[in-house]
DNA sequence: AAACTTACGTA
DNA sequence: CGTACGTAAGTTTT
């Protein structure tokens, strides 16, 4: 879910691209055993048929198999088998491998199988007597490199680090098998010291425990790096090896031979005679009846649907006939003509980045501008003369120079890399797409193509192709995908322009999305800092606070159990201490804080008040973690503010999410401390609406009762609690005021009378009357709930104060949990929606405003209801000014919009 | 490995 | 039987 929403924005319609795609046919060469045993101890063996065939290693290998073609898009493939334990190394160094155990017979009986899933893919299974398959994998990277192809390994043997270089990446495994590490020749010299083609002069000296090649005794990967570094190389450093100083010298001097073993045999073979050439391990699409025969048997589910779904053939074709991919001419613009040939783009031109987006930032590597009808260029930023790049940068920061893009944001991160800017952004289809249909759960361009244009983006298959071996032919030509995507941006913003229009969304669009993701961009790059010091100390307490609770816990019990786990807590909790049953839930009963509290005053349990501390403070701990992975080498923590996501209108915020950053409890506040003023700046400023939800009740509602309430400068809760339990507003008790507070914000979000009691611990029908009681004194808001949602049902949608629709189509289901989930959505969502609307405006005039006026000081958070601000030195009076002014003034409702600010060093201070 | 479930932080 | 989110950890499924 995460890939799909995140602001990667890819070369190809696959997820998350690291390397750029270029026009050159791509080789995935794998390790078939190295890769499949990874899954087999990866994977529990209980992942079986119903039959009782273990499917583990079947099963991972499959899926890694699925994620590389979907990740790499590589155009030929093959899968390298060992066979045999004999070897010419076996008869060179007998012990090699010596160590090995037997191959299980559970892992033996899979390999045949995951031949067979290789046979429906139409993918080569090489293997060879005597030969392993890291000498296949090499003899082919060889060639493949000869025939000007781009190469990726995929093995767990660092054997195959040797075959590294320009052309030739190995994926190593990190963790199972489904992370893995990208070794190219700066990442193989950052790991080990020494460049690829030195590897194994390391290795032999280091030797290498899995092959049973011992190395030499005292020496580690730091002083053979140093040795090999020093000599240039192991044949040099064996000639002077008497010259090393030091114990390390002797050792090496005593086991010259095996490492002149251990050099030999680390070596990879590239001259293995094989039976198919690189040309023959193109790939060319699934045999889909046989896919699905061997799926049947080994009782794939969802991995089926994986696998298909990377069908080189991109047999979805078969499913749903839509048009031919295209094929663009691409424009071959001259050098230093870029800028004549941008200047003639028309106003609907789009423009698609290929690169990638970290936090708050990222690398673009091309940008393709593509206009329906008219031309097609791809501009490759890497080989950009001096003159276009600037007339390309000129162009795209030109605000009159319009352009479409699809998620300009992503777009905007990773062309500031290149030191380029990005405005003059006319449409953006992936926000336009929202506003139409704030409810789907992701915008994918090559989806919205399928469903608005009726057709896939895709480059078309060349003409003659078919069959042919000649390399020349093989893979598109170079920028097809990334322009074939601008173009598809362009004319899909045609199709959505008009379904804006339809919904009334446009001036949204214009207005209010589109500007504001500019702001956004600008706060996703500056971050907030973060004090790793204090957050490690933190991190250090909670853990402290964890031990000791679990401790406590566990003395209570009598053993220990993971507190982590609902099911062994219910084991405890029901079993073993036979105390009454919470709430249920699918698999069994909760243990959640709220039946924790309630247990824990009907039992007194002292188990229970540990337990309660644990989930707190290790809750706490999970959350100093997270920050503090999430620190970048800026000392700033970069969020990602989520624009399409959230169906009412509001923004999320991910990587980390910082807007929900404990604040109720002190030892959470604690969190906050860590967030502080950046260096060069003077403090934090936060600003936030006080009750924007009730106020935006109270203007929708035009309940007169409520308006007062507002205007008379008495506290809120009060006020109403006043009016509800017919008292002096002096009069009204705490627990007076409390009961109101739970009640008016409950309306908002369609409480019943029931979910009352239970938050009020009361009895249900006291709560019904308090909600007579309150409907009684302030009829508007009733009047207005109850049309809210009779107007939804009636046209399908409610809006907010800016017009932004959300669509419930369940208000009309049959199903009663449907309609009611449906209806108090349908409550929600024009106030929550109303709110959100009306901070973003505050964004946009914040922003505006701190530019107008010249100002540094910078905004660096929304959190819903609050903006928080980072103060240059001396414009503490004019930001607060500006913050106040802004916020207040962002939309007129007939109550008034009140804003509170704090100040600080850090976001606790600031808050208030 | 991936999907699902539970729990919990914010507005 | 209260809306909107995101993340982590444990559990189950494949």
């Amino acid at each position: 879910m995460r890939a799909m929403l995140s602001g990667v924005t890819s070369t190809v319609p696959s997820r998350t691209p690291d390397k750029p795609s270029s026009g050159r046919p791509r080789l995935l060469l794998i390790d078939g055993h190295s890769m499949a045993y990874r899954a087999f101890y990866a994977l529990p063996d209980t992942l079986a048929t119903s039959s009782g065939q273990i499917t583990n290693a079947v099963y991972g290998f499959t899926s890694m198999l699925t994620n590389l073609l979907r990740d790499e898009q590589p155009t030929h493939l093959a899968v390298a088998f060992d066979a045999g334990r004999v070897t010419f190394r076996t008869e060179r160094f007998p012990e090699y491998k010596g160590t090995r155990l037997a191959t299980p017979d559970a892992f033996k009986g899979q390999v045949p199988l995951i031949k067979e899933v290789l046979d429906t893919l139409n993918v080569a299974s090489i293997e060879m007597a005597g030969i392993e398959a890291d000498d296949i994998l090499a003899t082919l990277a060889l060639q493949a490199k000869a025939a000007g192809m781009e190469v990726l390994v995929c093995s767990g043997d660092r054997d195959t680090l040797q075959l590294v270089n320009g052309d030739v990446t190995v994926l190593y495994p990190k963790k199972g098998v489904s992370e893995l590490a990208r070794m190219d020749p700066a990442a193989v010299e950052a790991k080990y010291g020494v460049p690829p083609e030195r590897y194994p002069d390391l290795a032999a000296l280091v030797g290498e425990t899995s092959d049973n090649l011992p190395g030499v005794p005292g020496v580690g990967p730091k002083t053979a790096a140093k040795w090999i570094t020093a000599h240039g190389g192991l044949a040099a450093l064996l000639d002077a090896a008497d010259e090393i100083k030091g114990k390390a010298g002797e050792s090496l001097r005593a086991h010259l031979d095996q490492v002149r073993v251990n050099r030999e045999l680390n070596a990879l073979l590239t001259d293995v005679e094989l039976p198919l050439g690189v040309a023959d391990l193109a790939l060319e699409g699934f045999d889909r009846e046989a896919v699905h025969l061997v799926s049947d048997t080994l009782q794939f589910g969802q991995l089926r649907d994986r696998l298909l779904a990377v069908d080189p053939s991109g047999a979805a074709v078969e499913e749903t006939p839509v048009a031919a991919g295209i094929e663009l001419d691409l424009a071959d613009v001259a050098p230093g003509a870029l800028g004549t040939w941008l200047a003639a783009r028309s106003e609907r031109v789009g423009v698609e980045v290929a690169g990638k987006t970290v936090a708050g930032g990222g690398d673009a590597w091309a940008v393709a501008v593509a206009e329906p009808g008219g031309e097609a260029a791809y501009l490759d930023l890497t080989q950009l003369g001096a003159d276009d790049e600037k007339a390309l940068a000129a162009w795209l920061a030109d605000p009159v120079a319009p352009k479409i893009l699809h998620g300009a944001k992503a777009a905007a991160h990773m062309l500031a890399a290149r030191n380029m800017d990005l405005a003059g952004v006319t449409f953006d289809t992936e926000l336009a797409a929202y506003l139409c249909y704030p409810d789907q759960r992701g915008y994918d361009l090559g989806d919205l193509a399928m469903r608005h244009l009726g057709r896939e983006l895709k480059v078309a298959e060349p003409d003659g192709a078919q069959g042919a071996l000649d390399l020349s032919l093989e893979g598109e030509a170079e920028g097809q995908a990334e322009a074939v995507r601008a173009h598809g941006v362009a004319e899909l913003a045609t199709a959505l322009e008009g379904e804006l229009a339809d919904r009334g969304a446009t001036h949204l669009l214009d207005d209010v999305e589109l500007p504001l993701s500019g702001v956004l961009a600008r706060m996703e790059r500056i971050g907030i800092a973060a004090d790793t010091e204090y957050l490690t100390g933190l991190e250090r307490q909670f853990a402290e606070g964890v031990a000791d609770a679990a401790a406590e816990a566990y003395a209570v019990i009598g053993r220990e159990v993971n507190l982590g786990s609902p099911k062994q807590l219910q084991e405890v909790l029901f079993d073993q201490l036979g105390m009454p049953k919470t709430k249920k839930i699918k698999t069994g009963y909760t243990t959640d804080a709220a039946s924790l509290q309630d247990l824990f005053v009907k039992t007194e349990h002292p188990f229970l008040a540990h337990l309660l501390a644990h989930r707190d403070v290790s809750r706490l701990r999970t959350t100093v973690e997270g920050l503090l992975r999430s620190v970048a080498p800026d000392g700033r923590i970069h969020t990602t503010f989520q624009q399409t996501i959230a169906a009412t209108g509001r923004l999320s915020s991910t990587d980390p999410n910082l807007q929900n950053i404990p604040i109720r409890t002190e030892a959470g506040r604690q969190i906050r401390r860590a967030f502080q003023v950046g260096a060069g700046y003077e403090s934090l400023l936060t600003a936030d609406y006080s009750q924007i939800e009730m106020r935006i009740m109270a203007h929708l509602s035009g309940d007169v009762g409520l308006i007062a309430a507002f205007n008379s400068g008495e506290d809120l809760h009060r006020y109403v609690g006043s009016r509800v339990f017919e008292v002096a507003p002096a009069d009204v008790t705490p627990e007076m005021r409390s009961k109101i507070k739970a009640m008016s914000y409950g309306l908002a979000y369609g409480l019943s009378a029931f979910g009352l009691s239970q938050q009020l611990n009361i009895a249900t029908g006291e709560a019904q009357t308090l909600m007579d009681d309150y409907f009684e004194r302030f009829g508007g808001v009733r009047d207005y709930l109850s049309g809210v949602v009779e107007e939804a049902r009636a046209t399908g949608y409610t809006a907010t104060i800016l017009g932004r629709r959300r669509y419930l189509p369940d208000l009309t289901s049959d199903n009663r949990q449907r309609r009611q989930m449906a209806e108090r959505m349908a409550l929600n969502a024009p106030i929550q929606g109303s709110a959100a609307d009306i901070i973003k405006l505050a964004m946009l005039k914040v922003q505006h405003e701190l530019d107008t006026r010249g100002l540094s000081s910078r905004l660096l958070l929304q959190v819903h209801d609050e903006l928080v601000i980072e103060v240059a030195p001396g414009e503490r009076a004019a930001a607060e000014d500006v913050l106040r002014s802004q916020m207040g003034a962002a939309f007129v409702l007939n109550v008034p919009l009140d804003v509170s600010v704090g100040t600080g060093s850090t976001w606790h201070e600031a808050g208030h």
